[in-house]
DNA sequence: CATTATACATGATGGTCGTCATATAATTAA
DNA sequence: TTAATTATATGACGACCATCATGTATAATG
């Protein structure tokens, strides 16, 4: 059964998208090509006419969901807020973004998989990183180039600390407090 | 192959310490029952007399690497530092720790994986945090205990966030850059 | 319209995994 | 010393997994 290359391409893009769904929520070894496959509405035959391997998969997909989420999170940005790092983690650090990591943060969620995994998703990873960084580099206060760098990497440290602590105890007063705590501190120091 | 009850609980305590050590290095689904075993001198039958089951096995690891962790950490408070929470810090953000996740934090090596795991591990999880959470309160500055246990939360949120983020990345420079930040932004606060 | 190219389906391969059944040998209890 | 107990070994089970070989129907090309 042959497929318009548009079609084809679409269904690309749709692998893509569930991959970078469900690789976030169940981690990269929580969900197989033939799954993923079916999710889609194929089979897993098709799968390597798209993607030379699994890792080349977990890579792409992370891309994707980084680019997503830069658009998404620029937005403080963009409408040149007062307060765009409050504005920020005041979206990140929500029980909504602790309860769907599948559209969330792809660190919080699949940095600490990524050690595990080979060149190309660390690689991606990285990469998708430095462009967080650079993005609350333009939020955070601070004189020099370096003095808001700095502060952003300690902030985004605290943030992906927060959620994934929030997302890790099963003690729903405890998981607030996490949000809360590191909320607050982002907040005072802004 | 019967061996005598002190021989059992010898090789028992061994498997629980290889498993600490091996499932922080390659996360809960990165060794297996069998290669477990192997590694303590034993082979995969006599797995399920020590262990109800894998999961149970996860959830008794991190608590042995939990109280371990604890006790090796306690180290400046016992010795009344001047700067607990700075010395703390200076051994939690080192690249030894981050090159040997092994003997390392227990949360900042399987948190995130926890969350894919039935309630026994997110329990043992659960726990382990807070002691660790409650030791911090004691190291941190402020006037009330609320005070102090905010701080703690937020400290510790830092703390393996950034230990996750120097992992994760793949250009050493940046990898430092994690530490160095948060080093210095928890050390200022104290 | 005829031919070629190809996107996807079906099915198979070899590997790994957690778990359990059974056998064995040695300790422990009588 | 004999009998009961049990820690471990061997081997097997069914379930997954990533990957590849092949067939087929349809789009693309001429």
């Amino acid at each position: 059964m042959k497929v318009s290359r548009e079609q084809a391409a679409e269904n690309r893009e749709k692998i893509l998208s569930a991959a970078a769904a469900l690789f976030r929520e169940r981690g990269f070894e929580g969900i197989g090509v033939s799954d993923l496959m079916k999710q889609v509405g194929l089979t897993h035959g098709g799968f390597y006419g798209h993607f030379k391997s699994k890792e080349d998969l977990m890579a792409q997909a992370c891309t994707y969901a980084f680019e997503e989420k830069l658009r998404a999170w620029g937005a403080p940005l963009a409408r040149k807020s007062e307060k765009p790092l409050v504005d920020f983690t005041n979206g990140y650090l929500t029980t909504q973004h602790r309860d769907s990591p599948e559209n969330g943060c792809v660190i919080a969620a699949l940095a600490v998989d990524s050690t595990r995994q080979g060149p190309a998703v660390r690689r991606a990873v990285t990469e998708g990183l430095k462009q967080q960084i650079e993005m609350l580099s333009l939020m955070v206060p601070g004189k020099t180039a370096k003095e808001r760098r700095d502060k952003a990497l300690a902030t985004y440290s605290s943030l992906i600390g927060a959620l994934i602590l929030a997302r890790a105890v099963d003690e729903p007063e405890l998981s607030a407090d996490f949000l809360r705590a590191v909320k607050d501190s982002v907040t005072e120091s802004a």
